[in-house]
DNA sequence: TGGCTCTATTAAAACGTTTTAGTTAATAAC
DNA sequence: GTTATTAACTAAAACGTTTTAATAGAGCCA
């Protein structure tokens, strides 16, 4: 049985120091282990550590960060939670920021910049030490630059590379990525491959496409024009897959064989295998299909879907990283060095890909 | 162009009022348009604002809600975010939160009760006005309720109904939900009806199995046990995929004729599907297969999956709105009476059900 | 003249911590 | 017998707000 408050009032520090007999600064010397507590006799120690459990004394936080300037808080803001590519990336962040003994608090934008701006404003405002801002679509760099660079707060955003500012960057080798997936049509025989491309708007879009071309160049493999196709730019966030079917949809329309598609990115991927089978073509058999992400729910779809990975945990995992290593480097001045870092894309051969025959 | 700080402190509220002339007890009035603000000129109040915005100043979140007992945040904790249950009522409850001017930030436990534990005394420690707790797995009452007591937080869970204790609680009318499921395979005909139950240890299966057993007692239906298996108890977050295919391929295994499968969520529904699919068998138009729950991935099976449709979203709304409610009613004591509230289910009839030739 | 009621503003006390700079008393060093 | 050093604490000043109670001046009434 814990002792049951009447007041609304919790326990402070000054609470355990009067009931303890010493001072405030002792208690929270001893309580925090402070460098101080070397001096503090044992007897005291254990008298100050009983006392503060039996009052069930909780520090408040708010007073503790607004004194200590500290609060081993990392923000982190989504632009839209709903699109299942932030998940792993947020499991990824959690740990690391956990076995650093931060915490990390969440806030959804769900798509809309007034929500995203006040979000930001709010995190800061709660003055959270780092910055993690997944950017699962398109961010005008200038917003978001002023708030943060004002409050030198090390910031770090997760799938676009801000040029010319103080934040870090960390997204996947799109162009690598691009090219083996074409690689492995390629290398399965396929000769007669459709294209859906990404919105334009979409910096990655444009970079995935370049490593099409460049490995097509290499292999001297050429691109029937009419057989690109792209996403619309108006993309509300989980729209990835009606437009996939519509896009797949155009490309039957056009009547040109083909025996591969290369989607954009996963979930296209899985509407245009939807509307494959729905026409008849069986997938992979009369047609392959590759996507882009490994988002969890490609391993849902009959024939699983063989796509190219984005790392994501491990990319969560090296952005809250970074925000801690320059947190710990230099309190002070965070933005030492801005870093930009690629990771590399990963080829997950499924079902949805066979070789032609 | 924002005046840059060459020093890393912030502006302050003092900071304003030395530059504008005027005490900071006036800033602090004009700025938040506080009731007194009512007798400060015209001729001050623009310039203090204009003061304000020129310096670039942003209140101290920290300090603020220190003083005033009150910094409009609601605290959300999730068991385990990747699950895709969790999504919905995620976005249900920011939408909520966000009309209502508050915030909500989000920790998430990844399925281990030691970061639950910590994140929720972080939460409270934040002295956050509410809490928000998200049960998509079993949760021993006792530890959560002595803390939450502790620091009278209204409190409110969600997917679970938690007796004797100061906590509201949302979740869907699961009895119903079984009822419905198994009427909707009913009136198609089906007769031969397997049944993939969910964990024991869960309470959510007695429950759905217990609507089911009054809809076949109702309509005079056998219920073969033979047809009848359990998901196991040990369930990661994610697990029931694999669950739902183990289940489905035991009860092939057992080689009594069905016509119809009804999984205990959408997630074993779809493990479910797979497994029929890959040992030939054609859903629908050979098995039947309803799932539970509508997570977001259930549109995106071919054939898209039937289910029955736990309002995920509005839940999140209730539970948001019930939090506010209560403090907007009594900010000094918010459990002035527990409510339950039981969301009715809803039939979502796809493609993955069929009447019997 | 004195006593009200407004208006416009502010001084100073919180809020609950952490931290800096002491203060003792005792022990050791010279 | 003075001076360091150390152990064991503590007073008081922050941190950046909000809020309470107060202060003046002005207009009005009797």
């Amino acid at each position: 049985m814990k002792p049951r408050k009447t007041t609304g009032r919790n326990t402070t520090l000054r609470d355990v120091a009067q009931q303890s007999g010493f001072s405030a600064a002792t208690v929270s010397i001893v309580l925090n282990q402070a460098p101080l507590a070397r001096y503090i006799s044992e007897q005291t120690r254990t008298h100050i550590e009983q006392t503060a459990r039996k009052l069930g004394y909780q520090p408040n936080l708010l007073a503790r960060s607004l004194r200590s300037r500290r609060n081993r808080i990392l923000g982190v803001l989504c632009f839209d939670l709903s699109d299942p590519f932030c998940t792993p990336i947020l499991k990824g962040i959690e740990n690391t920021v956990y076995q650093a003994s931060y915490l990390s608090v969440l806030a959804d934008a769900q798509s809309e910049w007034s929500r995203f701006e006040r979000h930001l404003e709010i995190l800061l405002g709660q003055r959270v030490e780092g910055l993690i801002v997944i950017a699962n679509w398109i961010l005008a760099d200038i917003d978001l630059l002023a708030d943060v660079e004002n409050h030198a707060v090390p910031t770090v955003i997760i799938g676009r590379d801000l040029e010319r500012t103080s934040v870090h960057s960390v997204l996947v080798d799109n162009e690598a990525g691009g090219y083996m997936a074409l690689q492995h049509l390629h290398s399965l025989g396929h000769r007669k491959i459709a294209f859906i491309r990404g919105p334009k708007l979409l910096p990655d879009s444009g970079r995935r496409w370049k490593g099409v071309r460049a490995f097509a160049r290499a292999a001297r493999l050429e691109i029937d024009p009419r057989l690109v196709v792209d996403l619309p730019d108006l993309r509300t966030p989980n729209s990835g897959f009606e437009a996939g079917i519509k896009a797949t949809e155009e490309l039957l329309r056009r009547r040109r064989p083909f025996t591969a598609i290369m989607a954009f990115d996963d979930m296209s991927a899985i509407g245009c295998m939807r509307t494959l089978t729905l026409a008849g073509i069986k997938v992979p058999d009369k047609c392959s299909v590759i996507g882009f992400d490994d988002v969890p729910p490609a391993i849902l779809t009959v024939p699983a879907l063989t796509t190219v990975r984005q790392p994501m945990e491990a990319m969560g995992d090296v952005a809250a990283a970074m925000i801690i290593d320059s947190l710990r480097a230099a309190p002070e001045n965070p933005d030492a060095n801005v870093q930009i870092r690629k990771m590399s894309p990963e080829l997950v051969v499924r079902e949805s890909t066979r070789s032609i025959s």
